[in-house]
RNA sequence: GCCCUGGUGGCGGAAUUGGUAGACGCGCAGGACUUAAAAUCCUGUAUGCAGUAAUGCGUGUACGGGUUCAAUUCCCGUCUGGGGCACCA
């Protein structure tokens, strides 16, 4: 009998329906095993034969894994929620719940073609109440959870309450505003508003501001994919980009964690680099520049000006004087200085202290300035100058502040009262507010905090460069240069992230007219705008040294802006010196230095006058979370008064907050049934009013939330709604990546409807064991899921806090696209008159041969290829005088070439435009070009696997995708190649059935060569299985199969094995032989074949032996020989001994098992 | 621009830890079987030179250097294809 896939097919998959023998079950004895897929996005195009790659490999290695012995878990869904379901449905009116739902059955049905093992019984869809019902619930549990730093994990909102209403904020920095500092009397104070508002500034799920494209035509936001070169790809608009009320996850919290747990993961060395690259940990300073009160007009110089900035407190024309002494002062600090420092150092306090600080005309021991607290440590030469003592505290007291000395006795003996009596010093000065008041040296005009990866290079800023969207910008900015910067600010909205940091070689910028002191050498540093300087990197602002780094070099250049060199020779004027070694020069106290020894010395330096710190910062960002869009998951959420309150907590009024229940959950997608924007940018949602303003719970009334909060909602109005309805909902959905975080928890225990999954369901499958999909999601997804998986284990949710322990990326399958040239001409009538026919003519087509030698004018066949055009070209066409120019190519869809051959019949029904073209053929065939490029509809160049299923089976189609290279390497599709792996198949088949003979199989015993080529197959296949290197086990597959058809081998104890062996790869095959067989059951339940080393190891080597790296025989040995034997045995070698032409060898190296080489 | 990754015959690729480059398959060429076709089977197939031939010698893993007895494999530089760059999924 032949090899009847179709039926063999059909069969099989009937049984396994029937038999329902891909039901897993969360009970067994077995060990686990978690094979997962990246979720689908079910496109309306369809599978093309790419997309199955990592799913054929995932699938023969959860079929491998359960022949082996394991419960496998290997399940399937769909991730369908998304962008373009939403951008079909405003182009054709479908509701995208419709188009998803057909999208998905054409997915489901393509993937059943290929005989996938899921369990489709756990099947989950992102876009189905009852599962985004759970991903509210999580996206709740962030909302109510906050990071804390100490312990290193997230915790409940509530216990965060707590700790405010003990002691303030004081041990707990605000993630968003590291200066905000509240006690608890101050957070008792706060109103409703003011502490959600607080709270809102550490809670891992938190609203915040985020630039989004606005189109002002399309009213709405897009996306960055809807924005094409600068304007809407929907209708050609132009965009800008625009600040909006966004939703974030606060993942920068998890950066470190994020970065150092990579470590323990077995993913690829290139994939955890691109993720530590997104988290891009770096190690620097932020340092604070003060701003200048000099304007415009200032030309360098100290300012003359008392109201200098924030802690330049010193007489301007005193300060270059005292500065020397303070620092001589700092260097010989007294014992008892140094302890007293370290208990006030980085505000232990609560409030910032700074020492050895000048203060008018004198130098301050230590200072807190808010307060106006200054504090002395007296040494025995105050016994001295006690006059001299109380002439400068009455000084210093006129000016308000207020002096307390002790002595380094005291100090050192025990410093704990000392610590009190400042404390108490401080509580008195804060209520007699004297934090406040202004300074009598005038309030500072502020500071510009940069984040520097170089402070070492301080010496050399030239100039500083703030975002364009910096918050200072419009403060600072002189009148004169007012108009400017608006110009550029406007120029910049226009300009997307991307183009601002690639575009390097145009330099754009804009000055504000303002400076900052540098606060080493005091000069004024000019400050710029530029789109090269992001807002959400660092602190929005650089400090730019022109010598050392490469962009700021350009600025300068472009600018006119003067370089200071602090590489000496190193810099040579012409380009920066961006090398990290090296020797600072021209820098102060840093010259001469190391860069590794100045970066310490100028932080230290920076920490003691307190114009900077020690920083680590991350490129990583806070994700964005709202999307202005329909087809997402809505938020749980709805604002009283425009406070956002998790839907759980207001409807449970009487628990504190992260103890609501989930009965209010899922907050269902309303259906609308058009999908225009809402006002003013916000998505689709917005425009229903019923929905959007819900009615008041009777319970929140009666019982308030916090009293206080009750007149505000009763009496002021909502800004959304208009005042009409008291309470309202989130409008915003979730991104695409909401449901596609946490669905690999879902399968573990897909239809619990009362929690998101059973603890005792994730503790048995636990981490998914080996995850196969694309490098795209390298940064996106795969961030993202191992963010929530952490914080789901912080909160106690389950018992891992990595999702994927092993991860394999799939390379993408190509289009190989096909080009027909389209002869482009000149001509006129030979006789001179109107060009009547012009648009009449025919098309000429030329074959691929011809069509490149006639774009190619130095060919050596130019001439002759274009005569022989020119010749058809006037048979055509008569009347005319033309002259064959060169063609352009247009795309042919691919099914109507067959391999490079175009079916000119074919292409002229597709292209009716084309039915009257003419084809200049060679050897009658027209040849098209072809390119490897991304497989996609609009390239003609999809292939569909339904197609190749049909026409070779689906164990074929398997197969071969497999045989066409490592998993993951990208490759170009190539039908033609199918052939070979059906061939294998069919040579398979027919050891086991004959076409004549029938079935052939029979009870001999089998010889050693038999099971030695058996052996050797199932030892290779399963190491290629474990390695992932499917391609090369098809390939002893075949050398398998050729071997035994050579010797004529039908014997049962070779071949059944061999069907064991091959059902991971062509599962259909497999079942149809083994029932043949005359086994009861599925091949799907028998154990993999186990190899055994007596028939697979050989005892004797063909040594390749080389005479200086150049192999010139082979010779045998047996693989214990010793080297002795070997070396007389190869230097007495006819061969050998004419290539060593008569030297004596140098050398002799012999490497058991592998080769031999003659060094002379 | 930045990060990651690839480049080996006409094509997909193999060479698992630095050890005989081109396994296996496609394509192509020649042959067998056949009235013919399909199917199947056999032979050859990186390249240059020499030879009727067996074979021999040289070159060759994008390009240019380097390390090594030995490099597709390790290092440096260059060119080039692909993926990602934060609202496609």
């Amino acid at each position: 009998m032949e090899y009847n896939f179709t039926d063999i097919e059909q069969r099989a998959k009937a049984k396994w329906a029937k038999d329902e023998v891909y039901k897993v079950s969360n009970e067994s004895d077995k060990p686990k095993c978690y094979i997962l897929d990246m979720f689908p996005y079910p496109s309306g195009a369809g599978l093309h034969v790419g997309h199955p790659l990592g799913y054929i490999a995932s699938d023969i290695y959860a079929r491998y894994k359960k022949l082996c012995g394991y419960n496998v878990l290997h399940p399937m869904g769909f991730d369908a929620f998304g962008l373009p379901a939403e951008q079909y449905a405003i182009e054709t009116g479908q509701h995208p719940a419709v188009t998803t739902e057909k999208n998905i059955a054409r997915y489901r049905e393509q993937l059943d073609n290929i005989g996938f093992c899921y369990d489709w019984s756990r099947q989950v869809r992102t876009s189905e109440p009852q599962y985004y019902k759970w991903t509210q619930w999580i996206f709740l549990q962030l909302f109510h959870s906050w990071y804390d730093r100490v312990a290193n994990k997230a915790r409940p909102i509530k216990e965060l309450t707590a700790i405010f209403e003990k002691e303030g904020n004081k041990n707990i920095p605000c993630p968003e505003d590291d200066a905000l500092r509240f006690d608890s009397v101050q957070w008792k104070d706060y109103s409703e508003k003011q502490q959600r508002d607080t709270l809102m500034q550490y809670r891992l799920a938190y609203q915040g501001y985020a630039q989004v494209w606005w189109c002002e035509q399309l009213g709405t936001v897009l996306a960055n994919d809807e924005v094409v070169n600068g304007v809407s790809e929907r209708g050609g608009y132009p965009v800008e980009r625009k600040n909006m009320r966004q939703w974030f996850l606060r993942i920068t919290e998890y950066a470190d964690r994020l970065l150092t747990s990579l470590d323990n993961l077995e993913w690829s060395d290139s994939m955890k680099e691109m993720q530590r690259n997104w988290i891009g940990k770096s190690i620097g300073a932020e340092i604070r520049f003060d701003l200048s009160p000099t304007l415009s007009e200032g030309e360098g110089g100290v300012s003359q000006d008392p109201q200098k900035a924030g802690w330049n407190t010193a007489e301007p024309t005193l300060y270059n004087l005292i500065s020397p002494l303070r620092k001589d002062l700092k260097n010989n600090q007294t014992e008892a200085e140094h302890i007293l420092w370290k208990h006030l150092k980085a505000n232990q306090l609560g409030v910032k202290f700074r020492r050895q600080h000048v203060i008018g005309r004198f130098i301050a021991d230590f200072v807190c300035l808010p307060a106006k607290l200054i504090i002395e440590a007296d040494g025995k030469i105050h016994e001295n100058q006690k006059e001299y003592d109380a002439l400068r505290t009455e000084y210093l007291n006129e000016k308000g502040f207020k002096v307390i000395r002790f002595t380094n006795d005291e100090i050192i003996t025990n410093i704990n009262p000392v610590i009190e009596k400042i404390k108490n010093a401080l509580t008195a000065r804060a209520e007699n507010e004297v934090r406040n008041t202004s300074l009598s040296f005038g309030e500072g005009r502020g500071e510009v905090p940069v984040f520097t990866t170089r402070p070492d290079t301080i010496f050399g800023v030239d100039f500083m460069v703030l975002a364009p969207e910096h918050e200072l910008v419009d403060d600072i900015t002189t009148t004169e240069q007012k108009e400017a910067i608006e110009n550029y600010k406007t120029y910049v909205k226009s300009r997307s992230e991307r183009e601002r940091i690639s575009e390097v070689k145009q330099v754009t910028g804009c000055f504000t007219g303002a400076y900052a002191i540098h606060p080493f050498t005091q000069k004024q540093i000019p400050i710029w705008i530029s789109e090269y300087v992001l807002a959400g990197y660092g602190t929005g602002a650089i400090m730019a040294v022109p010598s050392g780094d490469e962009r700021d070099h350009a600025f300068a250049k472009h600018f006119n802006i003067p370089i200071t060199n602090i590489f000496g020779d190193n810099y040579n004027g012409n380009e920066a010196y961006s090398s990290k070694t090296g020797i600072i020069e021209n820098s102060g106290f840093l010259t001469g230095l190391s860069i590794a020894d100045a970066t310490e010395a100028v932080i230290n330096e920076l920490e003691d006058i307190d114009a900077g710190k020690r920083k680590i910062n991350y490129r990583l960002r806070d994700a964005g979370f709202s999307r202005q869009r329909y087809w997402g998951e809505p938020f749980p959420i709805i604002y009283v008064d425009d406070i956002p309150y998790g839907i759980d907590e207001n409807l449970s009024p009487t628990l504190s907050e992260g103890e609501g229940g989930v009965s209010q959950l899922p907050v269902e997608l309303p259906y609308i049934e058009n999908y225009k924007p809402g006002p003013e940018g916000q998505g689709p949602l917005a425009n229903l009013k019923d929905w959007v303003n819900i009615n008041f719970p009777e319970s929140i009334q009666d019982n308030n939330i916090k009293t206080g909060a009750q007149n505000e909602v009763r009496n002021t109005s909502l800004s959304f709604g208009e005042g009409r309805g008291e309470v309202s909902r989130e409008t915003n959905t979730m991104p695409g990546y909401a449901g596609s975080s946490w669905y690999f928890l879902r399968y573990m225990d897909p239809h619990n409807d009362t929690e998101f999954a059973s603890r005792k369901a994730t503790d048995y499958w636990n981490q998914v064991d080996l995850y196969i999909g694309g490098t795209e999601h390298a940064v996106g997804h795969l961030l993202y899921s191992r963010m929530w998986t952490k914080a789901l284990y912080d909160l106690g949710h389950i018992g891992f806090d990595e999702p994927f322990k092993k991860l394999l990326n799939q390379g993408m399958i190509q289009g190989s696209s096909r080009f027909a040239y389209r002869l482009l001409f000149s001509w006129g009538p030979i006789m001179p008159g109107p060009l009547t026919n012009y648009r009449s003519l025919p098309t000429i087509f030329i074959s691929k041969n011809d069509a490149d030698i006639l774009n190619d004018t130095k060919s050596l066949n130019y001439q002759t290829v274009k005569d022989k055009i020119d010749k058809i070209l006037m048979a055509i066409y008569p009347a005319t005088k033309i002259d064959s120019q060169r063609t352009d190519s247009i795309r042919i869809d691919v099914a109507i070439v067959d391999g490079f051959e175009l079916n000119i019949e074919a292409f002229k029904k597709w292209r009716p435009e084309y039915a009257n073209a003419e084809f200049i053929l060679e050897d009658g065939k027209y040849i098209c070009g072809a390119e490897v490029e991304k497989m996609s509809k609009s390239k003609y160049n999809v292939v569909n696997p339904d197609d190749i299923v049909a026409q070779y089976g689906a164990d074929t189609f398997r197969m071969y995708e497999m045989f066409l290279g490592p998993i993951d390497v990208s490759k170009p599709w190539d039908t033609k190649g199918i052939e070979g792996v059906h061939r294998f198949l069919k040579k398979m088949w027919r050891l086991y059935s004959d076409e004549q003979k029938g079935w052939v199989v029979n009870d001999d015993a089998a010889t050693d060569e038999e099971l030695r080529i058996l052996h050797k197959t199932i030892k290779k296949i399963s190491e290629d299985i474990e390695r992932f290197s499917f391609n090369t086990s098809v390939s002893q597959f075949m050398i398998c199969i050729n071997e035994l058809t050579t010797l004529g081998c039908h014997k049962r104890a070779i071949l059944e094995p061999l069907v064991v062996a091959i059902c991971p790869f062509a599962p259909h095959m497999a079942e149809e032989l083994w029932q043949q067989l005359g086994n009861a059951g599925s091949v799907i339940n028998a154990a993999f074949p186990i190899h055994e080393d007596r028939y697979v190891t050989e005892n004797t080597k063909k040594y390749p032996v080389a005479v200086n790296g150049k192999t010139r025989v082979d010779m045998e040995f047996p693989l214990d020989a010793e080297q002795t034997t070997i070396e007389q045995e190869v230097l007495a070698n006819e061969i050998i001994q004419k290539w060593m032409e008569g030297k004596a060898p140098k050398k002799f190296i012999y490497v058991k098992g592998k080769m031999i080489n003659v060094v002379v």
